[in-house]
Order: structure tokens, then C-alpha cells, then sequence
RNA sequence: GGCGCUAUCGUCUAGGGGUUAGGACGGAAGAUUCUCAAUCUUCAAACCCGGGUUCGAUUCCCGGUAGCGCUACCA
């Protein structure tokens, strides 16, 4: 199929740990960018520190941009005309451009050692000078340079930087200038043999024909030696676009320290995929208009644009990410959320739903399991930041606790009230004598009929009347509504579950022995 | 230290030579529901400082300040 632009975009992490958002948010942009220009995503893995990278963070990596809804033509699980698509196998290629601008005199040998070097940037610090190189070995006849690397001399190749100012354009930033002086001569090419990430980037994106170079705005200081590099080479300068950093809440680069920066945090924590994305999206970008908050990834596709992406930093708000989050909970399906939220509630249910998910059709209650379970996620997650507090809000349901619902301090006032003990009384006696409640098979109807019998007997209403009444069933005043919870609280008591809950006749008992009257 | 980038409510941002400086999150108040949540309504909340250009700057220019980044034979 062929491609109606030459769009060629690239994310190149380095597998040295999870995927961070500062780095998932860069991708989504490229990404973005591609979907809307019908371009070409590219996946190309910077391996080339070997000491930090290892083979199970690419899987991570590439896990965790499947999981945000990412996806790329071209990368190392995918192959692609233009691999290889790790860093570490394309070794070769970087030497081989190394001695091609060594041969045509844009760049030169090094002899100079490691210590020499430290020295003179020492000397440069204490004079309140810029760090440079001093160009010593610049002026090594190259005739001389090769006999000497012959000879097997220690030596690194650098490239020669242009006695000119270097100019480039930025789709965020605009037009940038860095003076040469502050640039000097970068080694491309280790005395090790190993290549700089300078250059290796230069080398892959221009092969691999990268149009635009959408990234984080700390490689902004390095973009002039690889404008050099590019102009060195021969070959076109891309677009560039530098994307802001995010911060935390302290306004210092986010980190560990600030807690969940990994996306797989996000998803542990139960966050969305796609309210993720639609955060992630709006740091640092804003629709025209700047009024709409709310985006599916095919609408960021369509309303994207590199030029309206803001350079200025942007902090990490939490809150408005779990207000998305509750958001797209609230409308997802049910299934969905019933189906994220089962692995929380292992504690609780131990490994009992997922294997009646597996033999379901051998046994006739499991339907009725799952059922009750979805019941019980649809009841509790809406009023959910993610997915991962609903076992807390579970407990209402699963740890009913009738003298720690007596003593707490929460409940204190309401237990305190004129009507309460009359309340407690009537609906106590009531619950008790009920023969569909000693059953377990209490409706909402029967549970409405006999509040509304206490409310004629006690004079209570509103909250004097449903306050005391929600602690003997759920253990505090608030919580969801009676007409879903009944059933639930009924029917859960019936299922064989691993943890045993209480219908509200069992709850009544229990509260009544609890209080000794 | 040098160089670079950045600067609108607490936060994310819109806007732009003359505006009641708009929206969202969060906050506050109210309505509603038995309660909480949700929902709806309302309110508070910002152009970093100093010069210049201009009839007029938050907006353009310069300087300062602050934050961040880069200053490696790290990526």
C-alpha cells in the first residue's frame, strides 16, 4: 500500500528500565503526527549503553506502548526496510560513516588522552571559561594521524566543527541559534571503537530517513552537533520538534520520588488506557479553542498539531488524570471494567472467579458468580479514582464489622441521636422476625417496606431514619444506594464464595449482639 | 561558571497591541438524592519584575530574576 506522504517519524527509548510518561507522552506526539499525515511510525531501540540496557525492558517497552493503543510499521519486532532496528546491530554502519568523513577531512583523529582532556576542562572551569575541546589535534596532518593510528596508537575520531554559527528551526521553538564556539569538536567515534550517541542518532535517523525528529527538549543543547553531523555527512537536516519536560508537583523533572511514572504503574493502579493518552495529550497541547478536554485517540489524530504543542514545562496533576480516569470508567462497559477489576480482588476471592471463568460451562452456579460480580463492580465503580481502590469499597460488602462500626468515631453522632435507639430497635425486630431475611432473600421491596414501617412507628425520617439503619447494614452511614445493594449483600451470601458474606439478617444479628441489647 | 530553553489562576491551558483575560482539574457555596458519590448552578482564583517601542502593552523588543536542560571517549 502505498503511502500517500513520506512522513517518516521514529521513538527511540533506551531499554534501561519501564516506560516512563515523559518518554510514552513524546511517542504519543509522534505518533499522532504520523496517524494524521499518513505517514510512517518507526521503533528503533538505543541499545548502544550496554551496560544498562537489557533484552526484557524492550519487551516491557514494547508492552507498554501496545498497551497505551500505540503502534509502528517499522521496529525490531516488526522488521521494516531499514533495519536492523537495534542500535547494537548496526555497529558497523556507524564505523563505516566514521571513516568515510575521516577520508573526506570532515573529521580528523584525537590522540589526546582521557586525562589530558580532564585536565584542560578543569583548567577551563577554574578560568570561568566554556569546557571546550582546544582543538590540538586538529591541526595533526592526516597523513601523520594515520601512521600513528597505524602504529597502534590509542585514538578517537572527531568531527570538525564548521567557524560559523549553527542555525536550525523548531517547530516548537522556533528558529535557534548556537554560536560554534560553545559547540566544539564532538568525538563521534570512541577509542574504544564504539560510536557517541551524537552521532549514531544522526546516522539512523538520516538512514532510516526520518523526516521529522520529535523529542524531549533536554537533547535541544545537542541539536547543533548533529546539524553539524547531518551538514557533515551530506545529507538533508530534518524538521525538529523538542517537546517540553514534565515535572512534578515540585517543579523538578519527575521521578520515582514524585511516585507512579511508569506507565505500567498507571495500569497496576487501574488507570485507563485511553485516559492516559487523553491526559498525556493535553500536557503540553490544547485544541483550538482550548475549551475541549475530553479526546479519543482518533479525535487527537484528527485535531493534533506539532505547531500549536506549547514549549514551556508542564507539572504532572494527578487529579485531573483521575478525573479522566473516572470518566472513561464511568463509560466503559461494564464487562470491560468488571473484567480489569477481577485481578484486585484476589485477596478476597482468591483465585475462585478466574477458575470458574475457565470451566464455565460444566457448572451452573459460575454464571451466577460472575454475575453477582459484575453487579458488585457496576455498584462501585463509578464513585472509583481507579480500579485499584475498589476492594476497599468493597468492604461494606465483604468485611462487615459490627463493633467497629459501633465504635467509630464517624458514627458516633448519628449513634448519639433522639431517634436512633428506636430506629436500631424496631428495624432490629423487624429484620429478625422477616422469613424471607432469615433466608437470605430479602428484596428491595420488603427491605422499603420495612423501613418505611419503622419510619411510621419511630417518627424518624430522612436522615434520622436511614443513617442509623445504613450502620447496622453496612457498617457506616454513607454509601451506595439500598436498591442495589440488597440484592447484592442477599444473593452474595448465597454463592460459595471463598470469603463468606453477610446478608442483612446475619448483619442485623450480628449488630444487635454487638451493641448487648 | 558558560550556553540554551521557558515564564497567563495552585495545576493544565486559550487568547492576544485596546477583552468583564476564556475553558478544564482542584477548591468554596448552593440545588438535588436517605447519605456519600454522581449531576447541575454559582463563586473565588492569573498575565514574574524593570526598562523601551506605542496614543495604548499581559501581548512586540531589551535587561533582570527564577525554574529547567546541555556543558563527557553517558544516553
Amino acid at each position: 500500500m502505498a503511502l500517500s506522504s513520506s512522513v517518516r517519524v521514529r521513538f527511540a527509548p533506551s531499554p534501561t528500565g519501564h516506560l516512563h510518561v515523559g518518554n510514552a507522552r513524546t511517542t504519543l506526539f509522534n505518533w499522532l503526527f504520523a496517524r494524521q499525515k499518513g505517514g510512517t511510525m518507526v521503533l528503533r531501540i538505543e541499545d548502544t549503553d550496554v551496560g544498562r540496557s537489557e533484552a526484557r525492558f524492550e519487551d516491557q517497552l514494547i508492552a507498554d506502548l501496545k498497551w497505551l493503543g500505540l503502534d509502528w510499521e517499522e521496529g525490531p519486532d516488526v522488521g521494516g526496510e531499514y533495519g536492523p532496528y537495534r542500535q547494537s546491530d548496526r555497529l558497523p554502519i556507524y564505523r563505516e560513516h566514521a571513516e568515510r568523513l575521516l577520508s573526506e577531512h570532515k573529521a580528523y583523529l584525537c590522540f589526546c588522552t582521557e586525562e589530558e582532556l580532564q585536565k584542560e576542562r578543569d583548567r577551563a572551569t577554574a578560568q570561568h571559561r566554556q569546557p571546550i575541546y582546544s582543538g590540538k589535534c586538529r591541526a595533526i596532518d592526516p597523513a601523520e594521524a594515520q601512521r600513528r593510528r597505524a602504529a597502534g596508537e590509542q585514538c578517537a575520531i572527531r568531527l570538525r566543527i564548521p567557524e560559523h554559527p549553527i542555525r536550525f528551526h523548531d517547530i516548537v521553538h522556533g528558529d535557534v541559534e548556537f554560536s560554534n564556539e560553545v559547540v566544539s569538536d564532538p568525538i563521534i567515534l570512541r577509542s574504544s571503537g564504539m560510536p557517541v550517541y551524537n552521532y549514531v542518532v544522526v546516522i539512523d535517523d538520516a538512514l532510516m530517513k526520518i523526516t521529522h525528529v520529535i523529542r524531549g527538549d533536554d537533547h535541544l543543547s545537542n541539536t547543533p552537533k548533529q546539524v553539524a553531523l547531518y551538514e557533515a555527512l551530506g545529507w538533508p537536516v530534518p524538521e525538529f520538534a523538542h517537546l517540553s519536560t514534565i515535572l512534578g508537583a515540585d517543579r523538578e523533572r519527575l521521578s520515582k520520588r514524585h511516585g507512579a511514572t511508569s506507565i505500567a504503574n498507571f495500569r497496576d493502579m487501574g488507570v485507563l488506557p485511553e485516559a492516559l493518552v487523553n491526559y498525556l495529550a493535553l500536557l503540553g497541547w490544547a485544541p483550538t479553542g482550548g475549551t475541549r478536554e475530553i479526546f479519543s485517540s482518533q479525535e487527537l489524530i484528527k485535531e493534533f498539531s506539532l505547531e500549536r504543542v506549547t514549549p514551556s514545562p508542564a507539572v504532572f496533576d494527578m487529579e485531573k488524570l483521575y478525573w479522566l480516569n473516572r470518566h472513561y470508567i464511568k463509560e466503559s462497559p461494564p464487562e470491560r471494567i468488571q473484567k480489569l477489576a477481577l485481578p484486585y480482588f484476589s485477596s478476597l476471592l482468591g483465585e475462585f472467579l478466574s477458575q470458574q471463568e475457565t470451566n464455565k460451562s460444566d457448572s451452573s452456579e459460575v454464571p451466577d458468580v460472575a454475575k453477582w460480580f459484575a453487579s458488585v463492580t457496576q455498584l462501585l465503580a463509578p464513585s472509583v479514582d481507579r480500579l485499584d481502590q475498589l476492594p476497599v469499597r468493597a468492604s461494606l460488602i465483604f468485611n462487615y464489622d459490627a463493633k467497629a462500626a459501633l465504635a467509630s468515631p464517624d458514627n458516633a453522632e448519628v449513634l448519639a441521636w433522639a431517634h436512633t435507639d428506636a430506629v436500631l430497635a424496631r428495624f432490629a425486630f423487624k429484620i429478625l422476625e422477616d422469613e424471607s431475611a432469615r433466608e437470605g432473600k430479602l428484596t428491595p421491596e420488603q427491605f422499603k417496606k420495612i423501613v418505611n414501617e419503622v419510619k411510621a412507628e419511630t417518627a424518624a425520617k430522612g436522615k434520622e431514619l436511614f443513617h442509623p439503619i445504613r450502620i447496622v447494614v453496612t457498617g457506616s452511614h454513607s454509601g451506595p444506594e439500598f436498591d442495589k445493594l440488597i440484592p447484592i449483600l442477599e444473593e452474595g451470601s448465597r454463592l460459595p464464595l471463598p470469603k463468606h458474606v453477610l446478608n442483612v439478617h446475619q448483619r442485623v444479628e450480628q449488630f444487635a449482639k454487638a451493641r448487648g441489647k
